[in-house]
DNA sequence: TAATTTTGCCTAACAGTGTTAGATTTTAAA
DNA sequence: TTTAAAATCTAACACTGTTAGGCAAAATTA
């Protein structure tokens, strides 16, 4: 009785260090450095012993974006109750989703196929910014004088950009594929903040 | 002299050929099937050939970026080009940035770094439906009645999830880093998007 | 208690990865 | 034709995920 209870909770104890120390790696050294050896190490054993608590690396990978789903449902049912009226909850919910995404980075990055590819983004390649440039300029053109100071373009041209990549990534990364809906979204989008930008 | 410039001639193509054979790669097998052995087979030549053209295998993804952008500047200038107005051209411009993540769908990825990992997304997990359930109730709450279709709710959802997802992704993998900037585009957002949802 | 089975864990290996050093062959120059 | 240089290959190193097989400790059975 009390012995098979105590090997199976040293069974799950190893099963959590495994998850622990896989976090710990990819917070130390980033989603590329995580290896079966390195976990092992970090857990005191060798990497075959893995195997018997996931079927695989995958396998490892897909708890973790399981947690960090469960966790966001948490943090935004906190969130959720700390307001009363609708509309401030769904506010609320929306701000606890952004806030978990840097709270728990490498969680968002494994949930979302998030990642830093190499490529420090050098600004001395004007190739990088020209298409940035581009809109830049043309979300100025049609800012009204009134309006038209640096910050407020910024603001635009990252409100655009942002429904426009998400969007993208949403595609890319899920297999949902649905045209009328992303057509939709994407005309009201920008129809919107072009709106939002000349009244 | 002549031929001098047939040697640079070919070494520019052999050049050429280890992008495009990178390229096709990808397109035939994805990012993580991308290796330097891979390549040389394509190419005709053994992997350390490779590094008489890059220095490494990052520098390759650093081109092929390089590349990317140059390709979607030339879209959006095509595009701007077909208006007249200026608020056509931005929206034009816009468009042509979401259809060249599609057309172009490998070199958005190694631009932006977003990739698929693993995880099926398997819909047998209810974990992973909550946080997006939770958010699409709140928003059928806040919907006046006759408004309200399963249509309507999707959209606003998606709108919500693509300009929060984007912003977050662009923080992710860029290393810009303007708080204040951060919360005036969430904020706008939302509010904007509770507005419209309302009204 | 002694024999047997099961369990836990390890070492060694395979096929793959990026990358480098050194030898070898091919081409160009003297 | 000999010599210098350039182009290319083979072999290796240190990694990666993953599997097979063995050894020793523990648990079960006789």
């Amino acid at each position: 009785m009390s012995s098979k209870d105590r090997i199976q909770k040293i069974k799950e104890d190893t099963r959590h260090n495994i998850l622990r120390a896989s976090l710990d790696i990819v917070k130390e050294e980033g989603w590329g450095a995580l290896s079966m050896r390195k976990i092992a190490d970090k857990i005191d054993y060798t990497a075959p012993v893995i195997y018997e608590y996931f079927s695989n690396k995958d396998a490892i990978l897909k708890e973790l974006t399981r947690i960090g789903y469960v966790k966001l449902a948490g943090k935004m049912e906190e969130a959720r109750e700390l307001s009363t009226t609708p509309e401030g909850q769904l506010e609320a919910m929306w701000l606890a989703y952004w806030h978990f995404a840097f709270a728990y980075k490498e969680l968002y990055q494994v949930m979302y196929g998030v990642e830093m590819n190499c490529c420090s983004m050098e600004n001395s390649c004007p190739d990088y910014v020209r298409p940035m440039n581009m809109l830049w300029d043309k979300i100025e053109e049609i800012t009204p004088p009134e309006k038209r100071s640096e910050e407020y373009i910024d603001r635009k041209y990252y409100s655009f950009w942002s429904v426009v990549h998400g969007l993208i990534s949403i595609n890319l990364t899920t297999q949902i594929n649905r045209d009328e809906l992303n057509r939709e979204v994407l005309k009201d989008a920008i129809s919107g903040l072009i709106n939002s930008i000349k009244n």
